[in-house]
RNA sequence: GGGCGGUUAGCUCAGCUGGUUAGAGCGCCUGCCUUACAAGCAGGAGGUCGCAGGUUCGAGUCCUGCACUGCCCA
């Protein structure tokens, strides 16, 4: 049942527009102008589903968001979805198989009709749930990134880096996926450690009985080698250099040479040089003019070049080289050796080093301001280490290869002349080649990497490359919230392109101003912060994998707990910094938690109705609810009043603060701690006796009025959190009337130092003191919980013993006491009595105490006294900690002093008198 | 090999710039259906903060080394 409430705001928030923003107009003045929060989702793929890592990423958004909204910023978040190259390729791809059809047969303009239509049916499942669960986002821009609007954008921004040289195209060594057929980017490619084998090999020293041995863990690429190395520095060797080996199985003479390439402490000192498989023998090839001989195809089986290993994979290939090799005699034998190796980040296909002509950004000069950009602190990072990380990446950083051969994706702009093979790249498709004239042009069949497309959206989704209102008020973006693995893949690349493509853009200089970011320089920069959370791993720290079966779907602990617990518990135990052992226990916990709300609630509305059917937030004062930042309309009357009402300011100001450090597990412990444990288990406690005032209705109005408005002000700011239970609640208030379309447009509470108010939350304590020592008492004398007994209490201060008379009640009640005494002289030697500095109280109990028992405890609690107390005067009799310690930090310790001194009296006196030994 | 972390109660984790008595949730023990709530209430037990040095008036917090452990990159 409550599910389909949820769903049916969730529905409401949508249907009512509630998160769409339109677009500002020009400010007047800066008065007028309302600051801008403005965030981008990470745009899920549209193969996705929504997993524990959206959940956490887009619950943290969702509170991030809402707060700003509830300040009164224009909240923009801007959500979309990316069209995944590979996945969604290969996801069509699989699906066409099981129809027994082929993409290959099917041909590229069919199979692109295809995925669009697959797209369309599928390709929205992960922002329905997004829908679901109640994300804040405007629905009204929702954006794809095969749109045709940011298709053109990816088009321009090829062309232009093409014409900057910053794109150029060249035949180098790539990370092949032999599973996909397509190039990847050194990103996209998951190393492994496993252990293997390295085989010596004898190659034949030609003209001379001698043999020079070389080491490979992939004995299978020998069949390409065009040369053998050796160190020139390496005397073992120099008798050598300049002669020839003949390569066994191939019978090819290849030179041996002296490079770099060759250590003298690995292995024999000699290597074997593949220019066509290995991205270091390619450099070394170059430097040698050395044939580079491609032995595989496409697939990874070997081709006509591998002589008789033609046609055979490139895994059976090794196998029967090395049979060969030991039957000739020219195998030495393995040895053990751990290996990295590169996967195919989406197949798992072990990645072939591959000869191809690929495109490739020039990286160097884009990386080069996005360095400075953080550098400068113009983008800040959250938490602070993942600053060292990109720029330790930045500083490392390769060219990027942005071809793939797939289908799916935006096509290169780029064009091949059928007659002089000029290519001609162009924004739109060009009629003649640009070098011969010739009207016999195709468009290169590669598309590009998505992160290409995805590393220019806080841009290209505010309309670039037309400059537009949009990009004045909301680029830069604010905030991005993301995981760490994308900061490579994602987070860098925006701050590369960002950078680049917008130069020179500006802000509406009110709005930055009024954003709080008046004193930043740079409006190029794609974000102005990034917060980096962590990883939700399964309750036993394992990282979730569909492998081990250990992936916790969010849409069950959904089911079965409820969103808004769900939400709590990622907030409560998202600590920057700390990955996130998901805990269903823990979820269970804040369900309870959800549900004491609606508890309090229920008593709430119980009371009102009783009292004063019709009561509303703010009634009988000036302010309402939803246009103050605070407590509207509350009245104090009693300690608990002030108290309550201090409490709430304090935990709002740490709640604001917390969130604006992105301490979400504060956040919400913090509301958590004052809901559930000042609130309910002593507010409403408290004030329950004014609010049954019986005929005189002045104390129990006072008094629901009271607890109607904090209600109100507490479900506000909890709002950011668990957004479904606080508006359900905060309507059922209005009874359907309220004031604005829902509780996410109210002002959102904060700290009004005026109203903190420390006497009263001192009183408090004690009086809480007071009572849990009573209780304490009761269980330790075992009194039956229902009879309430006498108690005798005694202050030195009048002022303690004054507050203690006026609230006697509370302490009656919540002690259940039958009648306060409070005595002249003190009460320490009385057996059974608790003390503190503050106060002594005595049970007035038939019921011996367990003398044992009490001894015990008492020297327990002496045996600490006097450890505190000896740290304590050691410290007050250093001069240096005197001289070089804060002021308040002594003063604290002075207080402390004395009142161990008085406890340990206390405690010294009752130990005599029971005669404890 | 390079970089970044982690080690605090039985379990999962907080503890921000060093400052008085190290906290929470769950679990555990005891007693309660007290008319908002047993998904609850009340009370309680449980920690030499991985180890060894150092800086400091003062270290869970800063520095160095060690042990174990995780992640990323090559």
């Amino acid at each position: 049942m409550l599910g389909v409430r949820r769903t049916a705001r969730a529905e409401y928030w949508i249907n009512e527009k509630l998160f769409s923003v339109a677009m500002p107009l020009p400010s007047r003045s800066e008065d007028e102008t309302r600051p801008v929060f403005t965030l981008l989702l990470p745009p899920p793929n549209v193969t996705g589903r929504l997993h524990m890592g959206h959940m956490l990423n887009q619950t943290q958004m969702d509170i991030i968001v809402r707060w700003h909204r509830m300040r009164g910023f224009i909240t923009l978040w801007l959500p979309g979805t990316d069209h995944a190259g590979i996945a969604t390729q290969m996801m069509v791809d699989r699906q066409l198989r099981s129809e027994g059809k082929s993409r290959i047969a099917m041909g590229r303009q069919k199979f692109v009709e295809r995925v669009w239509e697959w797209k369309k049916l599928y390709g929205g499942a992960i922002l329905d749930q997004m829908k679901r669960l109640g994300a804040s986002v405007d629905w009204d821009r929702e954006y794809f990134t095969m749109d045709e609007n940011l298709s053109r954008a990816v088009r321009e921004v090829f062309v232009r880096l093409y014409e900057e040289g910053l794109i150029y195209r060249g035949k180098y060594i790539v990370n092949w996926c032999p599973d996909c057929g397509t190039a990847i980017s050194d990103l996209e490619v998951k190393h492994e450690e496993v252990v293997g084998k390295l085989w010596e090999i004898r190659y034949p020293v030609v003209g001379s009985s001698e043999f020079i041995t070389v080491a490979t863990t992939r004995p299978e690429t020998m069949l390409g080698d065009a040369a053998v190395a050796v160190n020139a520095k390496d005397e073992r060797y120099t008798h050598l250099h300049g002669k020839k080996v003949l390569l066994p199985l191939m019978n090819r003479e290849i030179p041996i040479i002296t490079d770099e390439l060759a250590q003298p402490e690995f292995g024999t000192g000699a290597v074997k040089v593949t220019p066509a498989h290995d991205p270091n023998d390619f450099e070394a090839g170059k430097r040698h003019h050395l044939p580079q001989i491609d032995v595989m195809d496409e697939q990874a089986r070997m081709n006509a070049n591998a002589g008789a290993y033609a046609g055979l994979d490139r895994f059976e290939a090794r196998k029967r080289v090395l049979a060969d090799l030991q039957a000739q005699g020219f195998l030495v034998g393995p040895k053990d050796y751990t290996i990295s190796l590169g996967k195919c980040e989406r197949s798992g296909t072990v990645v072939e080093p591959r000869l191809s002509e690929q495109w490739y950004v020039k990286i160097k000069p884009l990386a080069e301001r996005a360095k400075e950009a953080v550098e400068s602190g113009e983008i800040t990072i959250v938490p602070d280490n993942y600053r060292t990380i990109y720029l330790n990446w930045m500083n490392n950083i390769h060219d990027w290869c942005v071809s793939r051969q797939l289908w799916w994706g935006h096509r290169i702009p780029a064009w091949t002349c059928a007659k002089c093979k000029h290519v001609t790249v162009a924004r739109e498709a060009p009629l003649t080649c640009g070098k011969c004239g010739s009207t016999e042009l195709e468009q290169v069949s590669d598309v590009l990497d998505t992160w290409f497309s995805s590393g220019l959206l806080p841009f290209t989704t505010l309309g670039w490359p037309e400059k537009t209102r949009d990009q004045e008020v909301f680029y830069p973006t604010t905030l991005l919230i993301t995981a760490y693995e994308i900061l490579f893949f994602w987070v860098a690349r925006m701050i590369m392109f960002g950078c680049h493509f917008m130069q020179g853009h500006h802000q509406d200089p009110a709005i930055k101003k009024a954003s709080g970011w008046g004193d930043k320089k740079d409006d190029s920069v794609p974000f102005r912060q990034v917060y980096i959370h962590a990883l939700v791993r399964d309750a036993e720290r394992q990282k979730m994998s569909k492998t081990k079966g250990n992936v916790i779907d969010p849409l069950e602990i959904i089911e079965r707990f409820g969103t808004d617990a769900t939400r709590f518990t990622l907030a409560a135990m998202a600590a920057p910094g700390t990955d996130i052992a998901f805990s269903e226990s823990r979820t269970d916990g804040y369900r309870a938690f959800a549900n004491k709300i609606w508890n309090a609630a229920r008593f709430m509305f119980m009371n009102v109705d009783r009292v004063e059917p019709g009561l509303r937030p703010g009634t009988g004062s000036e302010t309402r609810s939803h246009t103050t930042s605070g407590v509207a309309g509350f009245q104090v009357l009693t300690l608990e009043d002030r108290w309550i009402l201090s409490r709430f300011n304090r935990v709002a100001g740490d709640v604001n603060d917390a969130l604006a450090h992105y301490r979400f597990h504060e956040a919400a412990n913090r509301i958590y701690d004052f809901f559930w444990g000042e609130f309910c288990d002593w507010y409403l406690e408290l004030i329950k006796p004014r609010l049954n005032v019986e005929g005189e209705a002045g104390p129990a109005r006072v008094a629901c009025a009271n607890l109607v408005n904090l209600f109100d002000a507490s479900l506000r700011l909890l709002h950011p959190v668990m957004p479904f239970i606080t508006e359900e609640i905060w309507q059922a208030i209005y009874e359907g009337k309220p004031p604005l379309a829902s509780i996410a447009l109210t002002a959102y509470p904060q700290a009004d130092e005026m109203q903190f108010d420390l006497a009263a939350e001192t009183e408090m304590a004690i009086l809480q003191d007071l009572i849990v020592s009573v209780r304490n008492v009761r269980a330790e004398l075992k009194v039956e919980p229902k009879v309430k007994v006498p108690i005798e209490v005694f202050a030195q201060e009048p002022g303690i013993r004054a507050m203690i008379e006026q609230n006697h009640g509370a302490v009656e009640r919540l002690g259940n006491v039958e009648k306060i005494t409070v005595v002249e002289g003190s009460l320490a030697k009385r057996a059974g009595a608790r003390h503190t500095a503050r106060f002594e109280v005595h049970v007035v109990y038939e019921r011996k105490i367990d003398v044992a028992a009490e001894c015990e405890r008492l020297k327990k609690e002496l045996e600490k006294i006097e450890i505190e107390l000896a740290n304590n005067q050691k410290q007050m009799g250093n001069e240096q900690f005197l001289a070089k310690a804060p002021a308040n930090v002594v003063d604290g310790l002075r207080r402390r002093g004395k009142e161990l001194l008085v406890l340990r009296e206390k405690t010294k006196s009752k130990l005599e008198e029971l005669g404890c030994r």
